[in-house]
DNA sequence: CGCTCTCTGTACCGATCGGTACAATCTGCG
DNA sequence: CGCAGATTGTACCGATCGGTACAGAGAGCG
């Protein structure tokens, strides 16, 4: 069946949403390949084999993985759909599905707090200014100045990643959609213009 | 000199400064105890001496003094300083300088990511209520309604942690003043009333 | 069927992990 | 000085780390 796709490589597409849950759980140096074998029922062969170039590739696959999803279902909408309105709120839904309403952690944002930063710094930065610029353009054509969308767009971004930690500071996944629900009015144009009622 | 206070007590005090530097740029399990040792220049045997309960005693020790910190200089004028909005803006100044304007992790957002989690959940919770708490008393003292002080003071705890993990991606400390420009008009009572000029 | 190439379980590697044991050294004090 | 307790460097412990080697099982194909 399908030719051209060697068990091995629908070994490693399989595994990587595993080696992704498991890498943001325990952070890069945390996720021992005996978890990951594990987790993904690979044996230690099977995973070489799969990813020749062992840990770093495995991470390596799953930040690109995390990329170009958020690529396809957030930033590309957001640069691209006709009613930037629409895709703001698509990009809130997506968000707060994506991150289990606050109950996951964002794996890019623990690989920049700790271990992988310095190994994984230009992937980590790019998931970052990828999504504020895209979100940048959106408030742009939603009416926002070009100055205001800036700075709006990157403390959406940071909110996200703040609303993250303090959920599971405190073990409440509540918090970040809390803190959705701010953003939402911060990303509306008419935002603190009629409260409504 | 010094009756009282044996020559562990000295070396504990001053060690937990350092080690709390390595477990901020490492998290839990990353600070090897040979790096602990390395950097505050003490021998495992010294090390050990000063806390018998090894690296677990060491993250309590760092957190605790962490915790006593952010009470005295932070928490509590929020709560008791007779003017509220001296406080707020003796928080956001004493916030800037302790994350070394957004170029020092916080610890406890780092365990609260990856290992530490389990292992520390109770001070890490009391971290951030302790600040949202203070927080929320001294916006309320400065006028804003309870549900709005409440809800601007987890705002703001988020928004900061949110600062730290989007400076260290993007490898960019402005990123975090950038954030305390945004939160320090959103903590003052007559934000967005007269932009000014 | 039988050959070949892909895949994988297992044993093993040196390094390092957190932690312990302890002898040697230092220090304060009578 | 000389003793007792505090302090510390070092050797060592079993476990685990990421990674490699490889023999044998499995799968695809003529």
């Amino acid at each position: 069946m399908r030719p051209g796709v060697s068990k091995a490589e629908r070994a490693r597409e399989a595994a990587i949403p595993v080696l992704a849950e498991v890498f943001r759980e325990h952070g890069y140096e945390g996720a021992s390949l005996a978890l990951l074998g594990d987790r993904t029922g690979l044996g230690k062969g099977s995973l070489y084999h799969a990813f020749p170039g062992g840990k770093a590739e495995m991470a390596e696959a799953v930040l690109d993985a995390i990329e170009a999803w958020f690529e396809t279902r957030i930033y590309a909408p957001l640069r691209d759909e006709p009613d930037p309105r629409a895709a703001l709120d698509r990009m809130l839904t997506e968000t707060d599905a994506y991150f289990r309403s606050g109950g996951r952690a964002c794996l890019v944002g623990v690989f920049a707090l700790t271990d992988g930063r310095d190994r994984f710094a230009v992937r980590i930065a790019r998931y970052f200014t990828g999504w504020r610029d895209a979100l940048a353009a959106a408030l742009t054509r939603a009416g926002f100045s070009s100055a205001d969308a800036a700075d709006r767009a990157e403390e959406a971004v940071s909110a996200i990643q703040g609303g993250l930690v303090l959920a599971r500071a405190l073990d409440d996944p509540a918090a970040f959609g809390r803190m959705l629900a701010r953003l939402r009015l911060r990303l509306d144009p008419n935002g603190g213009a009629t409260p409504g009622r």
